[in-house]
DNA sequence: TTGCTCCTCACGTCACGTGAGGTGGC
DNA sequence: TTGCTCCTCACGTCACGTGAGGTGGC
């Protein structure tokens, strides 16, 4: 009925290993049901784990990650400190902002190497 | 006559510890001159760690770095394996791409976040 | 019973953080 | 001599990687 994912399954799906995702759960970032020891993720869980994982590819630590999650998955009135929330949020976006920046300057890099190495020397078979 | 920075002076700029910037040397990354025991960076120093940095800020391992700024720094002709510094440079570039899209979203999910926590339950004073 | 996947320790690794304890030149 | 900054170990931490050794259901 409900679909439910193994640990090795979501594993693949994402590239982890099962060790990395229990590492997550140890954190506190995902609370997967059990079938016996076996754990079962659940559609909702699979999507807390695609938030992880962009979280964690942009730079940031599991537990600001977790911050966020929990602030995500909160209803707007549980919340509980407002201003402390926003100004996390701020930071956080000042910090994708200079992120954005450097992506496009190692880009603009990664051009300007590519040119470099194609332009001259080329392979003399 | 030169610009000379002492190792403080460079993590200060940079907000890193001498120990950050220690670690970049034995990992092969720098190397300042010295005057007796102490480090002493040069212009061109403070130039690879600003790559080093913006590197680490995109989520390459210091090994990565290392590479890319060998490339950097060697003349055209003096690459080695052409094909190979071609590869890694089409590599980066796609997970740079990635990088651009989870920027993009995470900076839409934090506006969403932010519109659901000011829109509704105002603080009431 | 054999295979496969799951599990729980538990030590290793990478990129540093953080003292401990000591030296050097204005 | 006092302060400051530098140094070299060396152990700690965060986010996992990587076996070791054992259990469970098709």
């Amino acid at each position: 009925m409900a679909d439910l994912y193994t640990i090795r399954q979501l594993g693949k799906e994402f590239g982890l290993t099962a060790r990395a995702i229990r590492h997550y759960e140890e954190m506190g970032l995902l609370a997967p049901a059990r079938r016996g020891l076996s754990r079962l993720y659940s559609e909702n869980d699979r999507k807390r784990l695609r938030l992880i994982l962009r979280g964690r590819r942009l730079g940031f630590s599991l537990e600001e990650i977790g911050e966020m999650l929990t602030l995500h998955y909160a209803r707007p009135g549980e919340v509980r400190d407002h201003a402390r929330s926003q100004a996390r949020i701020a930071d956080h976006r000042a910090k994708l902002l200079e992120l954005k920046e450097d992506v496009a300057m190692a880009l603009d890099w990664l051009q300007y190497l590519e040119g470099r190495l194609t332009q001259q020397s080329p392979q003399r078979a």
